[in-house]
DNA sequence: AACAAGACCTGCATGC
DNA sequence: TGCATGCAGGTCTTGT
């Protein structure tokens, strides 16, 4: 599910409801995450302040009084919802804190891909979820030189490059398939035959696409909600993803003759593109 | 080292 | 209607 604008979107949900509460109380389900909080992990949090709020890629951090940071990773399918300590469980409810406000926050998630940490004695940059990781998109570590030095040592697909966390951490298989497209650039061209003209354009539209994605609140695709169950809107801003077969956004072309926006798979995952418009 | 493929899960859409 | 199949926003591990 989650990606850089959707974090960014459970972020700015949970802020006003957290930031500065006391966690009085901690729920953790049986069933196991793909990374499941550690069996200390209660005695950590519970009575703690939330003093800090911050996204890392597509993670989420909650710092606490006590100089430790609680890190979620939603996986494809984790949501977080508020609720007041009344509301009923849902199924694949996994873990919840309970507040001195009164509200409980409680992290769902079908698949369980999601992932739960708790940083030990070494800062939150030496934590394994951080140490390789690149630089978010909108830190000013991340620039059209480095992104040009970064697809020139690569060999693979500008795409499938693009998805590696350790070069660049929030982009997502929805945000890379639009970022290509606005920069005219084809999925299986080489990263490292990217052009520092290219790169440029790359970095502009990588920028736009999140940009305006975190405005509209994020995609909603399948069941991503925002933390008050309300959906994202930008999927309706898709020029490709997802629109297999049909003209993409900006297309001036007869879809009859050139088939639409073409679907691959890559490293196995599907790539949307505009054959029209972005070139090797 | 870098890359591709498989594994991890459930839910949903599709087709028979 | 029921059942089988394939696919989904991510990452980690394994094998080449």
């Amino acid at each position: 599910m989650p990606e850089l604008p959707e974090v960014q979107t459970v972020l700015n949900g949970l802020s006003p409801a957290m930031s500065g509460s006391v966690i009085e109380a901690v729920m953790v389900g049986n069933q196991k995450l793909r990374a499941a909080p550690p069996p200390d992990f209660i005695s950590h949090v519970k009575g703690q302040r939330i003093v800090n709020l911050s996204r890392r890629g597509k993670y989420l951090v909650f710092i606490l009084e006590n100089g430790k940071a609680i890190i979620h990773h939603l996986g494809m399918s984790g949501s977080f919802r508020i609720s007041d300590t009344g509301g009923s469980a849902k199924l694949h409810d996994h873990l919840s804190y309970t507040l001195n406000t009164g509200k409980k926050i409680i992290y769902n998630d079908p698949r369980r891909f999601g992932m739960v940490y708790l940083t030990e004695g070494d800062g939150l940059n030496e934590h394994k979820a951080f140490i390789n990781m690149g630089p978010d998109p909108f830190s000013d570590d991340f620039t059209p030189d480095y992104l040009y030095e970064a697809l020139a040592k690569r060999q693979g697909p500008v795409k499938t490059v693009l998805l590696n966390q350790a070069l660049i951490a929030g982009l997502g298989n929805i945000y890379v398939c639009e970022a290509l497209y606005l920069a005219g650039i084809h999925p299986e061209k080489k990263a490292g035959k990217v052009t520092r003209k290219q790169a440029t354009s790359l970095y502009k539209a990588i920028l736009q696409v999140l940009e305006s994605a975190i405005k509209s609140g994020g995609s909603s695709l399948r069941d991503h909600k925002g933390v008050d169950g309300t959906m994202g809107y930008f999927q309706h801003a898709f020029n490709v993803y997802g629109k297999k077969g049909q003209a993409c956004g900006m297309c001036e072309c007869d879809v009859s003759k050139t088939g639409g926006v073409k679907l691959i798979r890559q490293a196995g995952r599907s790539t949307f593109f505009c054959g029209q418009k972005q070139r090797i």
